[in-house]
Formats: C-alpha cells, structure tokens, sequence
RNA sequence: GGCGUCGUACCCAAGUGGCUAAGGGAGCAGUCUGCAAAACUGCCAUGCAUCGGUUCGAAUCCGAUCGACGCCUCCA
C-alpha cells in the first residue's frame, strides 16, 4: 500500500497517516445547524470531507465518517436578548423548531446528493443525545473543570494548561467580544458555555432538564459527546471549516481531554473557504448562493463539483460566474473527449498496460499527498491525450472517478438517440440543398433545425449528425 | 490591536531548493469546411507581488515592504 499524507493542523506539517486500528479509519466531520439551506460556501466543505473519505476508501481503508446535524439553536451571544437561530428560522416561516430541522436536513442530504458525495456512515442529531452530552458536562463537573454562572454552567480554560494549541492561539492577544456580546461573568475571556439556562421568563421550544436546571446544551459539546459515542474517546481524524480551528474545536479538545484524560484526535483537517469579490460568502449576510441557485441558471451540480476539483482544500477558491463557466466548459470538453474515446472502443477488457501503470501511479502519489485532487485532474487529462489505446483510457478514468466523483463512467458512447423524422427531412432537404449548391437555402434550413432545438454538424462526404442542443 | 493564511500568464490553478514553471478555461494562427460547428496542430510566464539576503543553485528557505483574505464565542 503506497503511503497517505495528511496536513495535520496540530502540527501545521504534513504526516503520514497511520490509523489506531490497522486498516480501518474513523472520521468525524462538523456537519451543517439545519436552519436554512446550505449555500455552496458551506457545500465546499463537504465536498473536500468527501474526497477525504474517497481517498482513504482507494487506499484500503474500511471507513467510519460520522457527521452531526446540529439541531439545537444556539444563542447568537451570551446576552439574554440573543437570538436563537433555530428558533429564529421557525419564527421566520411560522413553524416549529422540530419541522425547520427536518426540512433543512433533507435540504442538505439532497444537495450533497447532488454534489456526488458520498454519505457519512452515521448522522447524528444533537437533539437525540442530550444525555450523552450532560454526561460529559457530568465528567468535567466532578472533574473540577467547571463553574455556574447566571446564565449557564462554564468550562473554566485556565484548568486546561494546553488550551489553544491547536491554533496557535495568543490568547492575551484576543480581543473579547470583538464581534459578539458575552456573559460578564465569565472568569476568563475564552471560557466557553457547556449548559446553558433556558431564559427566565421564556419558554423554549427546545429545553431540557440538566442537574444545573433547564436549558440546552452549550455548542460545542454536542460534537465531542458523538465523536466519542460513536468513534471512542480517542479516534484518527477529525475535520471541519478553518473557522472552527480557533474556537469550536479548540474548545472541542479542551473539553473532551479533560474528562478523558487522554488524547482526543490523532489528525484534525481543516477546509478553506469558498469566497467571492468581497470575501467569504455568509448566510448572516442575507443573499447567499444555494447549489439550486446553480442549477436555475442552467449548471449541473457536476459542474460545480469540477469547478472544487480545480484547486486544493487548503486554499481559498474565489467563486465568479466566469470561473464557474470555465469549469463547465473544461468539464465538457473532457466529457466528449471520453464520448469519442468510448466510441474509438472497440471490445472492452479488464486491467492496464504497464504504460497506463505509470499513470496511476502518478495519480496515486498526487492524490496521497495531502488529496492534491488538481493534480491528479491534470493527469485524467494527460491520460485522455496521451498515446494510450482507448481501453486503457478507459479503466483508467473509470478507475480516477473513483476519486473524482463526475460519473464519467456513465459517459455513453456518441449516439445518434432520437430525432424527430421532421428534423432528419429537413436535414436531408438540406444535403439536397448542398449538393445543388443552394447554399442559401441550405443556411435557411440549418436555422430552421436550431429553431427546433437540434444542431447540424457537416461530416466528410456530404453526411451529416444531428445532436440536441 | 493580536494571531493565522495567501500573492505563479488574460482568468482558474499545480509545483515548496536542482531537468524546457503541470493542467484547464479564454484568446490568436493554421488544417478541414460553400459557411459554420466539432476535431486536430501550433502559439500564449527567461519568469513566480516588490526589494534585499542565504546558497554552487531559489517560485520554493530567511528578512523587510506592499497587497488580499480569514479568525478573535452565529459561521464550512
């Protein structure tokens, strides 16, 4: 088996991955809070989880990916007046808390459908393991990690000596409530809720009882509970968003080796961004681009997923209309390149060339260094120009799709498929035409064609193809 | 204010000490064609933000400067 590289946020490097358990990999991903559609921005993430998985998957490792649903609003600050998103959204369509989550998570699990991404093992809902998390609030009170204030029961970081490594965070140098108001109470800047209080003159639509009262849980403990449920208190790989490395999954290690007591995560990957003219597309922002949005303007959703394909996870890819039409015209150019490669073939077999070996190990390396999925795109395309006979081109697309997700297998052959008898007349009409010379009238019934939807391509000798537009 | 990431052609982008700096898109020229489309062929960075430094050798390492972006309790 050839060697994985990963870039390991811990250590800022890139290392060989080695599994706790021989051949098997268990992966937890931070997954979408279902109160609104996921915009493309958000769908990058998953997409770069997902050539993870495929790229642990080719290389033999039998793979457990979990993912969350959080479904349990969160505050939007520690203020009392804070609003919560979850309760926010029902109020917005005039629905229950409950049916804004059901629908917004099969929103999300048909846009990934879409994106050809294959789906976690395990979904988890916060709302369904409330017990294990105050459990774990449990763990960490006896533990002496905790304290109450008005408004909830806090993590006190100063207790957890490594707090921040995973980010390099210069905690003096934070600045407190830069952006987002927060309790007063809090003995140190960046501790952080593990059990929030229901407030006093309000009920919640979500709220459930706790040893410290009624409430719900802090943000990130629903996380470290599942992860832990699901994969044990120490597994391979952990994954999310660059924006959760500072707080949600600094607080995440903080909370889960403190009541464990041991080391939570052998390798935390982190996506970048998707951003646009003026920086990183947002939902709090208002207007936001959903893959249907996509769809509506005419791209299939695997032209977007070509367009990610173009570049690494760890840099920030900037979406514009031009750019996504240059991944569309790439991706169909290299479509009717397999079309007129699989028309070229003529019996199909199994197994490669020693040449076509050495593009995939070419491919190999490219994609086990830290999931360099560009590269590997360029070499399908080295692949596709190159001297190979169609057979080994082929498998060896088939076999990088296993990668790349673009269906390339379901390429068929050029066919002529069904045209109607009237346009075929016309055509003919037209080769009529040609041949006496009329080119005007020839050019007239060529509009008439397109006017029908169908285009009309000259071949040698007069014969013509005709091919839906 | 602190921390972090990044700057490669018209656009997207790979390459992180040593062969002519991948690949895609767009464009241009040619072959073919009554025209067109497709296809094919060719062209398209003596240079990798700028300026210094280290080195036999730098896009790649170090420093400074300029610029862009992200995070500092909603966030992929």
């Amino acid at each position: 088996m050839e060697k994985l590289f990963l870039f390991n946020t811990l250590s800022r490097q890139k290392e060989e991955f080695i599994p706790i358990e021989d051949g098997k990999a268990g992966m937890y991903c931070c997954g979408p809070t279902v109160y609104n559609f996921a915009h493309i921005g958000n769908l990058r993430a998953y997409f770069f989880e997902d050539i993870l998985k495929r790229v642990l998957l080719y290389n033999g490792f039998k793979v457990k990916h979990v993912m969350n649903i959080t479904d349990v609003g969160h505050l939007v600050s520690d203020d009392d007046e804070g609003e919560d998103k979850m309760e926010k959204g029902a109020n917005r369509e005039g629905k229950t808390v409950w049916e804004i989550a059901e629908f917004y998570t099969e929103a999300f699990k048909s846009d990934i459908a879409m994106l050809n991404i294959i789906p976690p093992t395990i979904y988890c809902k916060a709302t369904d393991f409330i017990k294990e998390q105050v459990e774990m609030v449990k763990c960490l009170d006896n533990k002496g990690y905790t304290y109450s204030t008005n408004d909830g029961v806090y993590f006190d970081t100063q207790k957890f000596p490594e707090y921040g490594k995973l980010a390099l965070l210069d905690i003096e140098g934070l600045e407190e409530g830069k952006r987002i108001a927060f309790s007063d109470e809090k003995k140190h800047k960046t501790d952080f809720a593990l059990w929030k209080f229901s407030p006093k003159n309000q009920k919640r639509q979500m709220e459930w009882e706790s040893p410290w009262g009624t409430g719900f849980p802090g943000w990130h403990i629903e996380c470290s509970a599942m992860s832990i449920k699901f994969l044990g208190r120490h597994f391979d790989i952990h994954c999310g968003g660059v924006d959760h490395i500072p707080i949600h999954h600094t607080n995440e290690i903080a909370q889960a080796e403190a009541c464990t007591g041991e080391k939570f995560v052998n390798y935390w990957l982190h996506g970048e961004f998707l951003i646009e003219e003026k920086g990183k597309m947002s939902k709090s922002a208002g207007e936001f681009l959903r893959l249907k949005t996509l769809v509506d303007k005419g791209y299939s959703p695997l032209d977007y997923r070509y367009f990610l394909l173009m570049t690494h996870y760890r840099k920030k890819i900037k979406f514009s209309f031009e750019n996504l039409d240059a991944a569309r015209n790439g991706f169909q150019n290299l479509k009717n390149k397999l079309k007129e490669i699989k028309g070229a073939l003529k019996d199909a077999k199994e197994g490669l060339s020693d040449e076509a070996t050495k593009y995939r190990t070419k491919f190999i390396d490219s994609i086990n260094d830290d999931l360099n999925i560009g590269e590997g795109l360029a070499i399908l395309w080295d692949v596709l120009k190159s001297e190979l006979d169609a057979n080994d081109k082929i498998n060896l697309a088939n076999e990088f799709d296993r990668i790349l997700g673009l269906d390339l297998a379901k390429i068929e052959a050029e066919q002529a498929g069904d045209i109607p008898s009237e346009v075929i007349e016309l055509a003919n009409k037209r080769k009529e035409a040609k041949a006496a010379k009329d080119f005007k009238l020839a050019d007239e019934l060529r509009q008439q064609i397109k006017d029908k939807g169908y285009e009309l391509l000259d071949k040698k000798g007069g014969e013509f193809d005709i091919k839906p537009l």
